[in-house]
DNA sequence: GAGTCGTAGTCTACTTTGCATACTTCGAAG
DNA sequence: CTTCGAAGTATGCAAAGTAGACTACGACTC
């Protein structure tokens, strides 16, 4: 089984984050403002592609909800039981390695 | 300034636990034995002059320690004032991205 | 003292991931 | 029926990660 990397593990987080309404554009916003991250269309779909083939997320498009103003029917997005998985194991990795020093990955004496 | 992503990110922490005693493959058995990754030699030394090139690590070659057994001099490994800015940069976006969410990146609730 | 063994480091080609740009689709506004 | 904006798609290149073979060199063995 593939694991994930940086920033496919921001974007299972930040899907996660929006629970309900965890759709394309709002994942791409938090992220931008919450990972200093620039983030482009392409870069977020092609990662989204990504993981939907490793089987990390999926989604159903939108049927009902009519959008404001035109467009596309909306991927609504969820992650799925390994992608779960995935991201709690890499969060363990990280929060090991983090752990005694002086930084932020694991905070509690934090800042 | 260029962003650490997760492997040399991970290589950065890693080099830092081993404080005094970085050597190059001291730094290599950590990640393996603790990142459940596979590292080779050329996976580590390419990101390694990677995060030199972007300033986030230097290093010395040991003149007078000898070696038990042959080889090159060895590289001790240091971590720059800009590398340890950077993963704390991006400790912080992982903590922030992790927190409230049941997994294993922020832990204090945790498990 | 030449051959081989093991450790440390280097080189190079290949794959995967990340990122940007341009393009398509479709409904509403005008 | 043209334009606009929102959502998604396609394509190509750049950067990072990975593997495997190669070099260098001291010590050990004969």
């Amino acid at each position: 089984m593939p694991k994930v990397r940086d920033f496919e593990l921001l974007v299972i987080l930040a899907i996660l984050r929006q629970g309900d309404q965890s759709y394309a554009n709002r994942v791409r916003e938090d992220l931008e403002a919450n990972a200093e991250r620039r983030v482009t269309r392409g870069a977020l779909y092609r990662t989204l592609d990504r993981l939907e083939v490793k089987g990390f997320i999926r989604w159903e498009l939108e049927p009902s909800e009519v959008p404001e103003r035109g467009g596309h029917p909306m991927r609504r997005l969820e992650v799925t039981a390994d992608g779960l998985a995935a991201a709690r194991s890499q969060g363990l990795v990280l929060q090991r390695f983090f752990a005694g020093l002086e930084l932020g990955g694991t905070g509690r004496s934090g800042e």
